[in-house]
DNA sequence: TCTAAACTGTTATTGAAGTAACAAGTAAAA
DNA sequence: TTTTACTTGTTACTTCAATAACAGTTTAGA
């Protein structure tokens, strides 16, 4: 298949998971335009993004709800599931690690690291926090997939080197530091930015 | 002047970051190459935001650092500081919490909101924790412009449509449950599908 | 049996964002 | 003083994402 657009991915992960809740209530089968209307979009956008990845409905009954779940569920999945650390275990840390491990998916959050005494060594949700310094020896004994950065932003890029060298392949930066990593998927969230974007489109000249 | 694209203006808000760290350390000039490299985007980039905000640098002198820094301020900022407020005061908005009240920024955290009796009335941080059945009193006593929500999902559009119906003009929901709003700006931060998007792109076949 | 309405699947068009190309002008060096 | 190298500002082009248009198929009902 076809490398998907970023996009169509993150809508995916939309579907699923509202067609999931669906499924719990027995519905079999459903129209493009209810997807939509779920999710605040359009239904040609449901179609084509169904398209590409390739699945078929039946014409006057709509998807497979089963069916979709489980297509959706090869392409953006892995067989066994994606290993997550999360590196800087302070407040922001805390909310994630809270976060993932009482929501079912298909991520493992399977370690902690941090550089304060106390919090290395201590298990939390079941989930043990190393000391940074052996990042390249539990990514490597765990086949880490993915990182989450949220220790301060003048640690991120080393970090990030590191955990890219140690077989990192995706890193999601929370810092406000802005990174540049060779040979991994980066994507960063910066929530001042994103605070100021909308502080910008409140301004009474553009109303929507 | 012309509204602006969504990236440019988080671009915006990158740039000043950047470049107030520069004038601390007493740096006067810059040019869009130096800008670019620390932002880890091209020139040409940086040139074209600064051209739709209408500010002319210098030749073979760059931009004169304090000007950009405040005509940047001029566009993303109000006179008045944004006046925000918290709703679900839970680990991620404890932790928001923190983080806005500990970065200087033209965002002023006025209120919290929440139901859990044990929460409401008690002060953090200088910030008072009020039942959601005050919202529409609180927002439009303060006039806050703006809320983040980290409320349990089931409870995110209701609460966004108070919210704007008391005057909020721009909102972003943490929660996964997916929101349609009219007449204010929302923006979307949906973690679990930034995550499973990140997990797609680590696959071995499209390595980058 | 035939017709019309209702959906799907795909291609074409539009729009937004980023990149490239280049003209113009200035400072520094020759 | 003249030349050269460098940097800005702007227009043109490319790429990616969303929307529109429509052909094709099935089912229900006349
Ligand atoms: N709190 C938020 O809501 C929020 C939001 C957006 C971004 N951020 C960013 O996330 C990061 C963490 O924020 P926070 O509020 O959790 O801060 P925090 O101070 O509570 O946590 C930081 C943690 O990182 C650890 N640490 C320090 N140096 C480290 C290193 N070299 N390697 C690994 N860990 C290290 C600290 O011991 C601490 O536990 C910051 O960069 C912040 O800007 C926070
Ligand atoms: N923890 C994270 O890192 C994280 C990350 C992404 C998204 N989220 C989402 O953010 C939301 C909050 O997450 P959390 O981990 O802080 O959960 P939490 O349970 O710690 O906090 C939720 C808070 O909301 C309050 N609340 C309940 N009903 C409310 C209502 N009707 N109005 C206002 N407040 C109400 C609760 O009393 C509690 O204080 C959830 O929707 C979660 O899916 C959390």
């Amino acid at each position: 298949m076809e490398i998907l657009p970023e996009r169509t991915v993150e809508r995916l992960s939309h579907y699923r998971r509202v067609l999931s809740k669906l499924l719990e209530i027995n519905k079999e089968y459903i129209y493009s335009h209810e997807i939509a209307k779920l999710l605040h979009i359009t239904p040609v956008q449901v179609r084509r993004d169904l398209m590409l990845i390739g699945h078929s409905g039946t014409l006057r009954k709509g998807y497979r709800i089963r069916e979709l779940i489980s297509l959706i569920g090869t392409i953006i999945d892995n067989p066994e599931k994606y290993k997550v650390a999360i590196v800087g275990f302070g407040k922001l840390g805390h909310a994630l690690l809270n976060y993932l491990t009482e929501n079912e998916s298909n991520l493992h959050l399977v370690a902690l690291f941090d550089t304060n005494p106390e919090k290395i060594g201590t298990t939390n949700n079941n989930v043990i926090c190393y000391s940074v310094d052996r990042i390249p020896e539990i990514i490597k004994r765990y086949k880490i997939d993915m990182a989450l950065l949220t220790l301060p932003p003048q640690f991120a890029q080393l970090t990030a080197n590191q955990l890219v060298e140690s077989g990192v392949k995706g890193i999601i930066n929370y810092t406000s530091s802005i990174l540049s990593i060779e040979g991994a998927f980066l994507e960063q969230y910066d929530m001042i930015a994103s605070l100021e974007k909308v502080a910008y489109f409140t301004k009474p000249e553009f109303y929507l």
